[in-house]
DNA sequence: TGTAGAACTCAACAGACGTTGAGTTCTATC
DNA sequence: GATAGAACTCAACGTCTGTTGAGTTCTACA
């Protein structure tokens, strides 16, 4: 009971009106109660990752019993799954993409990753996937599916370009890592970089990712059969 | 107790030899029991992160009682900063770099990085370091320090360039989305790439954040007082 | 109007967790 | 050879965890 990521959780009390206990059973009108929890495990999962976050903490903060929502989600892990739900709409990149040039790519993709984070529904919910992902296998899958299958494999595949798998993973890898320093490290001075700055110095990079040359040895060892040394 | 991280842990047993308890006191000769502990709690927090890393499962798998190791670091947050002692030595960056030409830095910097993590004992401290930076203010400020302060940092000052923590955390961004989609996530084809083929593909991109142009948006505002938009 | 079932709460479970204090056995120093 | 203290184990503490089952109140449909 060192360091706990709860509030300061006085010892009972979650949402009760004052005194006396909330009465049991169904409300009254429609209930909005399932998206309220899911709202609340976004945040707590964004704040604390999957391990850190706690049922009953949820609970809590929905308002609710913690009982209700395994009766919704049957498990933690399920709960964690629906929160994660279109955490990236792909379509975007797609329209933004084919509206330029494919010299512009890279600044392309790079701006609409990081103006992506703006909207605080989008940024929880990335949030919560990143700050999971070392330790759950189901948000590092939600992140492999998006570089590989939904959103950076469909692009460099589109290119025609050589080793697309590749290059979706080296353009994932870039913007994993600055995701990473900017929201969630918050290490400047990259924390508190314009967008513009940012695509700027990031977006050539991303380009070359995407259309560029790999160099040789890239190359060499994908005509290749199986890779040497290692 | 849905998905715990531990093996298949038999209620109790930890590491008595066969039947019997073994007898308490200090054992006879003198005791590396200090670096079993480290190194077993290297390999706990290398597996499944700070959170999950369980002072007991390490007691377990050292062979010792779980309070000899609060007995010997206090709390398990002082275990694991112990643990996480002498993660990368700056040293041999700075060694290999002097030594070659400024334009080669970018592709010494990926291969020094990526070489470091190939023997176990350095691999194991800086998985345990990444799959715990997410959750854990200790792993997120130990990589911060790397990157402004004691590696990327220094190196950029030492070119004379321009905009030098910034390059420094740029550099960072990407090596740092690398390892984990490599060394954590373990997606392909980054994953099994060989370190040529990685060294070809990113080299370029390290050179450019560390000696390159950024772009127009970064040197203007950079000159700027204040950062404007956002 | 009756009834199935959804929406809720309550109380408890069994097991894990980090941490503590007391006790035992050895080593080093005088 | 006595003594301080390091190296260990044991048993327990208090708290937190995900999850369950039973009970209550409402809604929707026949």
């Amino acid at each position: 009971m060192t360091a706990r990521a709860r509030k300061a959780t006085p010892p009972r009390e979650t949402a009760r009106s004052r005194e006396g206990a909330r009465s049991p059973g169904r409300r009254p009108g429609e209930s909005r109660t399932r998206e309220a929890i899911l709202a609340a495990a976004r945040a707590a999962f964004a704040e604390a990752g999957y391990d850190r976050a706690t049922i009953r903490g949820i609970a809590a903060d929905a308002g609710v019993d913690p009982a209700l929502i395994l009766h919704y989600f049957r498990s933690k892990e399920r709960l964690f799954e629906a929160a994660l739900e279109l955490a990236v709409r792909p379509a975007d990149v797609f329209a933004r993409a084919a509206a330029a040039g494919p010299d512009q790519l890279g600044a392309i993709v790079v701006r609409t990753f990081l103006e992506a984070w703006q909207p605080p529904e989008t940024r929880v919910r990335l949030l919560a996937m990143f700050r999971s992902a070392m330790t759950n296998e189901t948000a590092m899958g939600r992140i492999r599916d998006l570089l590989v299958r939904e959103v950076f494999g469909p692009i460099t595949e589109t290119l025609g370009v050589p080793d697309a798998q590749l290059r979706a993973t080296l353009v994932g890898s870039q913007l994993l890592g600055l995701a990473i320093i900017r929201f969630v490290g918050r290490i400047e001075p990259l924390a508190s970089a314009s967008i513009e700055e940012l695509v700027s110095a990031i977006g050539p990079t991303a380009q070359r990712y995407l259309t560029g040359d790999l160099g040789s040895a890239a190359q060499e060892e994908r005509q290749a059969t199986g890779s040497p040394a290692r």
